[in-house]
DNA sequence: TGAAACATGAGGTCCACG
DNA sequence: CGTGGACCTCATGTTTCA
């Protein structure tokens, strides 16, 4: 074990020599740009006299300033030859090299062990109800296959050129290859005239075989035919967007507001847009909801909201609502009139939410609320960093040097951390996840989850507050309740949201893929005694028009469909697989939108 | 072997400034 | 009106650990 570390030792020691002189020679070009660290250098040193001195070269200021927090100067030759003139990273690895000199052997960081005991171990003490664990999951491995039929399929679509086609031509090409006999299609298009959207000629099609065949319904096989029902979905998608894109090309790009209050919030005398009117297209039923990333690439937002019948998203940041900031659009057709907020109010600031962090709050951490909750934390190891910058500095006056401030402060903003003690920050707890987020306690806790997949599943829910606000206007219209078709249910944003609202929930029909979830949500559904029915299915991509027909006849249609689809082809923190909507997850926004086609169309043939 | 911990950066928006 | 910097983000892939 020794023997690794003093190896390592030696290479340092040989790097920081080699370093040192190459640093000596390095000439004045390479560190041209000396204003910005001038100035950053005044105000650190100040107290200490030498910053006044104006022929110090720009590099030895920049050694000289952290020479005087304690570095050593060999070590600070080697995080500037690494990282070049920029102080953050600079520092960052500073302090890394003194962890790495620190974690050996002898000592043990203490205080990076506190972290963890608050999590107790004993999760034995969650008595749950196993019943609801029917076997209605399958193994869902074979998903992977469909998801590559799916792309090529598209992919030779795209590769093909169809343009020499009318736009008959090709209608009634994938109507045929969504299986429908070119017969019935010719007639539907002859029937529904020259400018019915795919949709309309869908319904006629479904009408006709309905009253046909009242009572056959096909059997539901296994892989092969899901397989071709994907295929042929994918492509109806990709008909639509071309025929949707062709119709919107001069169109203003969406722009996010600033503020962002969407129509409106409860807690700022902002000025609110109190009416909208809707595409006919759009109005309901069913009501739906659609929730995504607000910070999406360029143009998602527009097509989204092309595909969700041209309804403009309404963004809103739930720091409006609690301590979290949370920026997400949302398409829906609900009333925007009369809403009203959850009681109690959430806490609002940071301070508010965790009033024990203000006794350690440095007054140069001017947070009041927390930036988004991601899907993971920070780590301890961070923390730790963060922890010996803070000691090596004590010996300043008051503040630590502004470098080492913001150091600090963007980390503690990148990862959400709190001040717990002195010096002392800290990643927020999976509890302090669900209080932030409008979850009860321990909502995700128990059952055999991970704290990983809590973080995660957490990360990925909807802001109750945020969603039970707008969700508000159904109260009076629904007074004995609800049925809900939820998709891409996660732990159940949305069935808390109604549930802390006082709207009845009769019938919630869930799709979710993750079976952790489903069990958070099968399990919150039993503490909470609900009367009502509670359906789940695993692969929103299995759900077909037939599964919905049966559920809208036997209980006679869905008052609400509401989810959100995955974001995380769309956002920002994901560096390696952000491909938009045609990502391999996001893609499942034309699944959402396929559902509440079929939705519509079935609900408003039976009222015919 | 699975869970936990860790390291990793681009892309977009906003705003001050020249 | 262009530019540069500050700021923010429902994550993923790899390594370590138990």
């Amino acid at each position: 074990m020794d023997n690794n570390f003093s190896g390592e030792d030696n290479d340092n020691i040989d790097w920081d020599t080699e370093d040192e002189l190459e640093i000596q020679e390095i000439p004045d070009a390479t560190f041209s740009s000396c204003t910005n660290l001038r100035n950053v250098g005044h105000n650190t040193v100040s107290g200490h006299g030498e910053a006044s001195s104006s022929s110090v070269p720009c590099q030895s200021k920049l050694i000289q300033q952290f020479i005087v927090m304690g570095f050593p100067e060999e070590s600070i030759a080697k995080a500037i030859e690494q990282n070049g003139e920029n102080e953050g990273l600079v520092l960052d690895a500073l302090l890394t090299f003194k962890q790495a000199l620190e974690d050996s052997p002898e000592e043990q960081p203490s205080t990076s062990a506190q972290m963890e005991p608050s999590i107790s171990s004993d999760d034995s003490s969650s008595q749950y109800n196993e019943n609801f664990l029917v076997d209605v999951y399958e193994d869902d491995s074979w998903s992977s296959d469909s998801d590559n039929c799916m792309n090529s399929a598209k992919q030779s679509y795209l590769n093909d050129d169809n343009s020499s086609l009318s736009e008959n031509e090709n209608s009634l090409l994938f109507l045929a290859n969504m299986g429908y006999p070119a017969e019935e299609a010719s007639i539907a298009m002859e029937r529904c005239g020259p400018e019915a959207s795919f949709s309309e000629l869908i319904d006629f099609m479904c009408a006709a075989q309905m009253a046909r065949e009242e009572d056959v319904y096909l059997p539901e096989d296994e892989k092969p035919k899901l397989n071709s029902g994907g295929y042929k979905r994918k492509m109806y998608n990709e008909l639509r967007v071309r025929k949707k894109q062709k119709a919107i090309t001069d169109e203003e790009p969406i722009h996010l507001p600033r503020p962002m209050i969407g129509f409106g919030v409860p807690t700022e005398s902002l000025p609110a847009i109190v009416q909208r009117t809707l595409p006919e297209q759009a109005i309901g039923p069913p009501f739906f909801y659609y929730e995504n990333v607000a910070l999406a690439p360029k143009g998602v937002w527009d097509t989204m909201s092309r595909f969700l019948y041209d309804i403009e998203p309404e963004f809103v940041d739930s720091k409006y609502f609690c301590a979290t900031a949370r920026k997400r659009g949302y398409i829906h057709n609900l009333p925007i009139e009369d809403r009203f907020p959850l009681l109690p109010l959430p806490p609002r600031t940071i301070h508010e939410a965790f009033p024990l962090t203000k006794k350690w709050w440095p007054s140069w951490d001017t947070r009041t609320k927390l930036n988004c909750l991601q899907t993971s934390i920070g780590s301890a190891r961070l923390a730790d960093r963060i922890r010996k910058a803070m000691k090596a500095m004590e010996n300043f006056d008051d503040e630590p040097p502004l470098m080492v401030q913001k150091y600090v402060l963007d980390e503690c903003r990148k990862w959400n951390l709190l001040w717990v003690g002195r010096n002392k920050v800290s990643p927020l707890e999976t509890d302090e996840f669900e209080m932030l987020m409008g979850f009860p306690r321990n909502h995700t806790r128990g059952g055999g989850i991970s704290r990983t997949d809590r973080y995660k599943s957490l990360g990925n829910a909807f802001q109750v507050d945020t969603v039970a606000y707008h969700l508000s206007v159904l109260k009076d219209l629904y007074p004995n309740g609800i049925n809900v078709l939820s998709l891409f249910s996660g732990i159940g944003g949305a069935e808390v949201a109604l549930y802390r609202l006082g709207i009845p929930l009769n019938n919630v029909v869930s799709v979710e893929i993750a079976e952790v979830n489903r069990n958070i949500l099968r399990s919150w559904w039993e503490q909470t005694n609900q009367k009502g029915n509670l359906i789940d299915f695993n692969d929103i991509q299995q759900l077909n028009g037939d599964d919905l027909e049966q559920m809208i006849n036997s209980f006679g249609g869905f008052d609400l469909v509401i989810g959100g689809s995955p974001c995380n082809n769309l956002t920002g923190s994901n560096r390696v697989t952000r491909d938009g909507l045609e990502g391999k997850d996001s893609s499942l926004f034309y699944d959402y939108v396929r559902i509440v086609d079929l939705v519509k169309s079935i609900m408003s043939n039976r009222r015919v």
